[in-house]
This record gives C-alpha cells, sequence and structure tokens, in this order.
DNA sequence: CTGTCTGCAAATGGTTTGCACCATA
DNA sequence: TATGGTGCAAACCATTTGCAGACAG
C-alpha cells in the first residue's frame, strides 16, 4: 500500500534520503549504495533498492528511467526536465525552466487518461567532449 | 561498424523489419519474435534482438526505452511522440502532430551537446481504464 | 506486541554473447 | 570463399524477492 502514514521512519531510510538529497548528482542506485555505506557499512543494496523505489512511489523522490541505462534518482520534487549523456550515462538538470507543455485540456487523449509527461534531452556530456577531442 | 553498406540483407532481417512495419502498435522484442515465428518458425530470439538493435543504429527503425519495462520497437521513422500506459506498459504514438520544441540554439547547453529529446506521455490506457471502472 | 523493515543471498528476467555452422555478396 | 549472420544455450547484470531475525510505533 502506498501510504506514507503506514510507513515506518527508519533510520535507513532516513540516511538514503539525506545523502541523495546532498547531491546535485542523479546516481545510480548503485552509486547511491556506495555513498550511504560510508555512514552504514552493514546496509545491504536491496534496502537501498527497496527504499528508492518506496519513496519514488510516495512521490518524495524520482525515478529517471528514460534510456536503457540503470535508472538514477533525483530528491529534487519540482519538475525540470533532464540531459542525458549518450556516451556515459551521467545525468543532469536541464538549465532554466522547463518547457511548457500544455496538456490543459488533454486528460483525455485518443483514449488515454493522461498522467504528465517526461522530457528528456540527450546528447554529449562536457567531459565526454573534451574526451573526443584529444 | 554501423554502416548499411556493411551489413547482409538477411531473410531473417527482411521479415522482421516487414513484420515490425505492419504493426499499428510498438511490439517488445519478445512479441515481435512471436509474431516473426509463425513465418520462420526456426529463427531464435537472439536474432530478433541483434536485428532490431543493429536496425535502430541505423536508423531504419526506433527502439523506445523510456521506462523500466522491456523495450518496445516502432517502424515509423519520423519524430512523434508517446503515450504509454502505467498500468500495462502499451505504447501508443502521442495523436497530432509533435510537440514543438524549439532546440534551435541549444546545441551547447550547460557544456552539452544536444543531439535530440525524447517526449513521453504517460497515463491509463482505454483497456485498463474500463478495467479500473468494473 | 504487531507488523514493517532489514540483511543476506538466491532468484528473476530482459538482453547479450560465445561458439560452431550457415549463407550472402 | 571470405566474412557477416544465425541458432542455440549459457552468461550477464540490474533489480526483485523469500526468509528469519530486528526494530519502530
Amino acid at each position: 500500500m502506498i501510504n506514507s502514514e503506514l510507513h515506518r521512519n527508519t533510520r535507513q531510510r532516513q540516511v538514503i534520503l539525506e545523502e541523495l538529497r546532498k547531491l546535485k548528482t542523479h546516481p545510480t542506485a548503485a552509486g547511491l549504495y556506495a555513498i550511504v555505506r560510508r555512514r552504514m557499512p552493514k546496509i545491504s543494496l536491496g534496502t537501498v533498492y527497496r527504499n528508492l523505489e518506496l519513496l519514488s512511489q510516495l512521490g518524495t523522490i524520482w525515478k529517471l528511467e528514460f534510456g536503457s541505462d540503470e535508472a538514477r534518482y533525483d530528491g529534487t520534487v519540482e519538475y525540470h526536465d533532464h540531459l542525458r549523456c549518450v556516451r556515459c550515462g551521467r545525468v543532469d538538470d536541464a538549465p532554466g525552466p522547463p518547457l511548457a507543455l500544455t496538456e490543459g485540456g488533454k486528460e483525455d487523449w485518443g483514449g488515454y487518461k493522461v498522467l504528465g509527461h517526461r522530457l528528456e534531452f540527450f546528447g554529449v556530456c562536457p567531459k565526454c567532449c573534451r574526451r573526443q577531442a584529444k
């Protein structure tokens, strides 16, 4: 059941959320696991996955699962677009305000009940651009 | 190497592309495999994957890998947005023209070399809406 | 106390890959 | 006939899950 009142506030959950929010980057589950483990050496990767999934279901964090690579997680709540590097998989926030997509009146679109959208730009990140230039 | 002149025109590849283009839906690799097997019972799933990957690298088809579910493939070449059902994973083309995203002047955006974008709407498809209503 | 959560490890499942044979150009 | 492609099956690997003990409320 997805209801924040039914869930306990475990130390693992707190640390996972805290460390995710400290990061400007959008780590993978494994990446965040490595970071969290510095504070909680005994935590398991399964717990990290379970909490990231739960927090994203609750709308507390955002799971970025465009593309074929591993999912990445974003501790920011407000909607914003993303920019993904096709070479290394890195994900950054798109600069500036999100593109305005007028979804008004589209709640029933082709028989679909539209809930939202995701917009992702893809390209080559600065580091990979430099690597290519060499 | 990704160069159409270096690739042979095998019967398997022809049939895979042909069947994909017949479909209005956007099948998964396994779904297309089931269809292709009606014409080529001995074809393997690995061959379907290899050809879909190659064709999408060549730009002949489009691999839709938003979301966490299985990848889906689209035989249509022109850009269009997609509409994905969050319940059953079904993917349809978004009706009407694609939203105009003025990417001009954004080739160097936050240090990124922007190559393109993908826009996906998510919601509940007609069939799943009906299922819920019962 | 009760039911959720955790650590651990094994299972899952879509996708990829090694290999020996086949077939296209 | 040289080389890319295929069928088969095993390998991969991110993610999920079963379980018994731990802990929050």
